[in-house]
DNA sequence: CATGAATGAGAATTCATTCAT
DNA sequence: TATGAATGAATTCTCATTCAT
């Protein structure tokens, strides 16, 4: 593993430990078992490692999501698939992500975050694309711009339950279904 | 004004335009115009104050929400004033708006969030169960769930088109068209 | 005695003893008997004490000159008193002297230094004015030039005794002796 | 070029641009464009270099004071060449110059800088002696002790006038005068 | 209540130097 | 000889917080 990796993911244990306020390079680089000096071999200061991070975590993202989704299920079932995804990693995540949005609107990175999102955006695009092209969802939806209004959707009712709210089990499966039953009207889902 | 106004109001000011990060407490007293003990008077630290500012925008959300709305108008003009109103504060205080979220991620205040943002919440959600009342949205809409579902498709959306995306006014406006456009749906509006 | 004036001298102190290079602002706070920030109150940098310093030489240089300096001696005896005082100094504090001269070199203090020193020019000058009005020194001098070259002569006569050459008393001696001389036929002295 | 004098060439450039205090090795292996290894293999340190450089500068002092010097001129247009060399280098390396005297002086290599100079010292010397057995200067000038004050009273004029003050070309003119008139008298020139 | 000079713990960052290749 | 990635000791400087006035 290149030491670059090492301080990636070395940063990610640390900051979920610790925070990222409280988290200081010297704990970065004790935990990666490189010198301290090293760290800035490779990254400028301790929040230019946000962006790395966040490469890393939608590549879980897509892995996940790739990994639940089957092609031969229903659409329901398949949009299931993707929220259940996302709620998992928000889950299990939670504290990561909060912080990488910390991070990144800390920084000037925010422009970034676009890129570093795009392979999910693109392939939630081609999802969507698809499911109109055999007739699924409503022809008036515009794939493109509606791919964000999901995510951002999908997300934020992850963040609800898992960041904001105290997690409740029967509540959280409550919510996931109106987020269900709200997605299924606003693409006009006919299966 | 009282100093903790000051102090409130400086530190809106001062936030925006160096970020949390890199602002002093130095700053925002010299921005108030008092002393540097003085501000121990009244907040304990620096990110203390982040909930009063927090505060202070909702309480800008509220205004421009009723401000806008109208009560005669039919129901997919008011969801549009809605719309309206939380795209021009995204695009008016977008920094104000990031620098909360990272203030408030950075302490343990997420959870309090939840309280200053609830006057919004309950707005919105007396809206819903108006509308379900007089049948202008589907029955199927648990209007309570609903409610953070929507506020947080449309905050997502305003992200999107203000934050992350190079600003760009034509863009803008389809992207809204398609976001008002989502929520007939997902409302299963009848008007 | 102020903490601008503990730190200018416990700097003196410091710099004598370790010299500039090696001398950290935590020595000279310490020496001080004040606290690190406490420095950057006052002084942005540690080399910036430098011009205050030499400010305080010159102080010392002045006080030493007109000490030695006796109105009612001849004009030879009055050279000999001048040069005396300057290699004293120079000799008692050889090792400030080289440090404000590099401290000076290595910032951007150079300038400076004219203003600092400007006492002890102004005080040649009228010395070698009236001696020229009483005519004891010829006429061709220009005083107002010529103190600039008679204090650089004296001062650099004294930096090869004390500062470069191994010190040895007799060739001090030897060495002033030529260097009054010089001076003599130099300022063409008719006494 | 052999790499030490890459070495070398690159270090006088670097200590002219940046200082020698803010010069790090780096810079200088960049400048010679070897690698940050290399250097070490020729020098122990960074200000270990200074006493090469300041050879270097000896070396130019040397070549140029000989390519003024005309023997068949008459004694003070001689010595208005010497001064007139010293003057260009001051000039045009007062960079150099005072990055070598601080660099000297940072170090313990103050006695080193006198044996560097020597060349200088002798010729002048030699320049002296001569003139005194032809009868052309004062039969009491010491002629080996009066080489210092002849030097250190040039350099200091230059230092002055291309140092201290801001550069004016008509005072440059009337004090190099000034300091030939002086030099003229001190010497007691017979010519 | 208000002040602001003083504090000093603490973290970021640098950079000369090494050494395996 | 030459390299340059890695090291980590060493120092600067910051800035939240205090407290005597």
């Amino acid at each position: 593993m290149s030491k670059e990796e090492k301080i990636i993911l070395a940063a990610i244990d640390v900051f979920r430990d610790k925070g990222v306020e409280k988290t200081k390079v010297s704990d970065i680089v004790k935990s990666a078992g490189i010198a301290q000096g090293t760290f800035y071999l490779y990254f400028p200061s301790k929040l230019s490692v946000m962006p790395a991070i966040a490469t890393v975590m939608v590549e879980k993202i897509m892995s996940e999501v790739k990994n639940r989704f089957q092609d031969s299920t229903p659409l329901v079932s398949q949009i299931e698939q993707i929220v259940d995804a996302v709620f998992y990693l928000t889950k299990e995540y939670r504290d990561v992500f909060a912080l990488i949005y910390a991070g990144i609107a800390q920084t000037e990175h925010l422009k970034e975050w676009e890129t570093i999102y795009a392979p999910f955006y693109e392939w939630m695009s081609n999802f969507l694309k698809n499911a109109q092209n055999v007739g699924n969802i409503r022809d008036s939806l515009n794939t493109e711009r509606s791919t964000k209004l999901i995510i951002g959707l999908i997300e934020s009712a992850a963040e609800q339950i898992y960041l904001y709210d105290d997690f409740d089990e029967e509540n959280a499966t409550l919510q996931k279904q109106e987020l269900l039953d709200f997605l299924h009207h606003a693409l006009g889902l006919r299966i």
